[in-house]
DNA sequence: CCGGATTAGGTTACCGGTAACGTCGCATCC
DNA sequence: GGATGCGACGTTACCGGTAACCTAATCCGG
């Protein structure tokens, strides 16, 4: 063993008499050996406790790292936490690693972020985001690895696209709403006009409306964050108005559960006197006094396919442009 | 700049004509440089986009790495995500970056990330977990890094402790349902008998009861994740088997939640019929018809302290073993 | 039995920072 | 005026893998 520290490929490669390179090829699982010599070294191996050095590997010229950036909106999601946790697992069995961050639905914190995953030369970047800076562009062509744009479907995506449309959610959500004879219909969004998902989901959604020449009859567009309480007091606000309505189509499941709250509270029942939906597919929709009618998402599937896409971009197999996730509009019982 | 890539700290050195280390003691803030030299290297760093090397930085005999790693129970739980969102960004603005794991309860999972881990030799690692396989704590020491145990605390801390008494909380707990005059009390919890957080409440609010010679009336442990689901089952289970209880204490607030769900559904009234109460201070908390009781966890602050105090050790600043963090038994009115 | 193809390795160069240490000039002090 | 100290750099060695290239032995069909 050298000096002091670790054992190291050499270390390895000495004791058994071979080359340092002989030891990586089996390590890596290339070729070039003998299932004799296989067997040495991976004996050797585990008799001394080797750890590779990821750092080392990602070095050199060569640069082959295992590391993969993830950039998700936010992590106190659930839906985004089990996509990471997906993702983070399926990649960890095919050998990668992540380096995960959250950019506020800020285009200029996920430019920051960005650059700071750059200087650890990256094999690939995940990015769950409809918006993305110039600068972020441009980084991100300098960089020249696999870029895999999730959640949302893009027109264009830099590279890979693997998602589903949130427009069509919304859309789909208007004709399951109208179709049950609503008439006057609310929405409860979040984020205030940022060009989000849930902003797409709400354009799809007076499309849907507009369909069957319909409109929104009120709607309230908080800036906060989505949540609980911002759907309550969002649709406290809206009803302040003194608008009647007969539903109501919020930003999101957790946003529908705090307007259910407060409708619940004025004394007005839900579905008889007005309807309610969400999107998202929280389990807590599932609890509640009546099944809520909302948009399940099945976040662990997308994570696995995004981790099995982004790997065989890196080992050069044919990957499809654009991979769309089934979506799941739940009936419910609150429209 | 070099044949081919990105310019490097030679290209800046070779431009301004001075050396590699010069321009690398200016960029790490080290000493022995002039303020003109400084301000010349700055202004070149800037002109070129020179991004920093983090790989080559923390690979050498130095190895002075920025990563730092994180293993939670889960990524789905929005109390760790708060956690780790306030983590990931205190870090970054200290100039650190995380990799982020999940252990969901299991030793060996811990271990086997922080295997994987140790293969990037980060500066320090952060654990939110009770239990360490002995191979866990073996390799701790042979990486010679900074370790922070998180979320609860330990008696003999491997290094830095982090956290609260999850005890205390079910003991705190235990004393506000027997003040308020309830006498039958049962609990839900989850994750069977495992040695987690959730487990600890449970005892001390077991030790609550013991104190005033009290123990609970009925117990059922689920083996399933904590969840909304779970509450609603675990409480129909519970009292499946024609137990009368005048309260129930939950793993987390998802339960309750869920509990209370299925509660309302048999036409139990709360907090009249029977108590509830839950933990963690979820934002759904405080929207229910009536607000939860629960314990309020100041997961950012959490974050942060975690952050500043795994950064001081770093930087050979001293810093207190333990640090206990303040929660906040919230009354509510379901009790 | 021979020549080209294949197999199983060895050799070399290199990546981009950083600790450690050496050096040089200049101010300071006795 | 010589010794001393220190600020501001330059030099050197090195980390641990890996692509690219090279070599020797083996194999196999004609």
């Amino acid at each position: 063993m050298t000096k002091r520290g670790k054992p190291g490929l050499e270390d390895i490669a000495r004791t058994l008499g071979v080359s340092k390179m002989t030891v990586s090829r089996v390590l890596r699982g290339a070729t070039g050996f003998s299932e004799v010599t296989r067997d040495r070294v991976l004996q050797e191996v585990a008799r001394t406790g080797y750890l590779p050095n990821r750092l080392a590997a990602a070095f050199g010229p060569s640069g082959s790292s295992t590391l993969i950036g993830v950039c998700v909106p936010r992590l106190t999601s659930p839906l985004f936490g089990s996509v990471l946790e997906s993702l983070n697992h399926s990649l960890a069995r095919l050998g990668y690693q992540t380096m995960i961050g959250s950019h506020n639905q800020l285009p200029e914190e996920e430019e920051v972020w960005l650059r700071t995953l750059a200087s650890w030369k990256p094999a690939a970047v995940v990015l769950a985001s409809r918006m993305h800076s110039t600068g972020t562009l441009a980084l991100l062509r300098d960089m020249g690895v696999p870029v895999a744009e999730i959640w949302d479907l893009t027109t264009k995506p830099i590279d890979l696209a693997i998602g589903f449309s949130h427009f069509d959610n919304g859309l789909e959500m208007a004709r399951c709403m109208t179709a049950a004879g609503r008439k006057r219909i609310g929405y409860v969004g979040a984020l205030g006009n940022r060009n989000t998902s849930g902003h797409l989901r709400f354009q799809g959604f007076t499309r849907g409306l507009a369909e069957i020449g319909m409109t929104l009859t009120a709607e309230e567009h908080l800036h906060d964050q989505p949540g609980f309480y911002a759907g309550y007091y969002g649709t406290e606000t809206m009803l302040s108005r003194n608008v009647t309505l007969d539903a109501i189509y919020y930003h999101d499941d957790e946003m529908a559960i705090g307007g259910l709250a407060y409708l619940t509270r004025i004394g007005l029942r839900v579905p008889e006197d007005i309807g309610v939906a969400g999107w998202g597919g929280m389990e807590a929709a599932s609890i509640l006094p009546r099944r809520l009618t909302t948009t399940a998402i099945p976040t662990a599937r997308l994570g696995k396919i995004v981790a099995e896409a982004v790997v065989s971009r890196l080992r050069g197999d044919p990957v499809a442009e654009v991979t769309i996730i089934q979506t799941r509009l739940v009936p419910g019982s609150t429209i």
